[in-house]
DNA sequence: CCGGTTGTTCAGCG
DNA sequence: GCGCTGAACAACCG
């Protein structure tokens, strides 16, 4: 990486992406992915291992571990759909539904994975919020019920700040319903554990809670 | 000590 | 070019 780019610069904007911080400068942007295992501290380096980037400021330092790190070039505004970010104040609902219907053999368990559609989601969000929706992660989105699909999206959405407060406060795991967990909480049955759909994540559910729609015993 | 994973990207193949 | 698979990365948890 061409790191003499980057001296001098003025920090002109923090941005962020679902999952991605973009560090704005003039000309170019740094974006950040923290992956799984990804950290960041502000002056105060971690003694046992080397940052993947650190930036010092005027103000202060800061450093990013065990993440991915990338120049862009690119207006940042052709390259992302500000309106999929599920935390964004420019989240339109509505843009990912009519994107969802378009592909109504896709399964909700791979949707609420595609960060085109639900930008920030990811597998924890995932389990938890077809759940809380009492939806089968093998569904298609062309057979459910229009009320179910406005409800999961909404949810998700509704699910990301429950899932940032419980963050911040170091309650997340306490909060978890069905992730990494093996008894239904609601009916108390055992709950199924495989790794469904085109992205094969690890998907937690309750086969008696969690409808499937377009399979109804004729 | 070991196995698994909150995520993404890339090489390789058919 | 597409879809799929496996590997790579990396740190922490149980």
């Amino acid at each position: 990486m061409p790191i003499q780019r980057m001296q001098a610069k003025m920090l002109m904007e923090i941005r962020t992406w679902g999952k991605q911080l973009l560090l704005q400068f003039s000309g170019f942007t740094l974006r950040i992915h923290f992956l799984l295992f990804g950290s960041y501290t502000i002056n105060e380096p971690k003694e046992n291992r080397a940052p993947r980037l650190s930036l010092t400021f005027k103000n202060g330092t800061v450093y990013f571990y065990a993440c991915s790190v990338r120049l862009l070039e690119e207006d940042l505004d052709d390259l992302y759909p500000w309106q999929a970010d599920i935390m964004s104040d420019d989240w339109n609902a509505k843009r990912t539904r009519s994107l969802l219907l378009e592909q109504p053999e896709l399964l909700v368990c791979d949707a609420l994975l595609t960060q085109d559609l639900f930008a920030g989601s990811g597998n924890i969000i995932k389990n938890e919020v077809l759940f809380r929706k009492h939806l089968h992660p093998l569904n298609q989105i062309g057979y459910l019920p229009a009320k179910q699909l406005n409800a999961l999206i909404k949810d998700v959405r509704q699910y990301a700040f429950l899932f940032l407060k419980w963050k911040k406060q170091y309650t997340l795991k306490k909060h978890w319903c069905v992730h990494n967990k093996s008894t239904c909480p609601r009916c108390l049955i055992p709950l199924k554990r495989a790794y469904l759909g085109k992205f094969k994540r690890r998907t937690f559910y309750c086969e008696n809670c969690q409808v499937l729609f377009g399979h109804e015993k004729k």
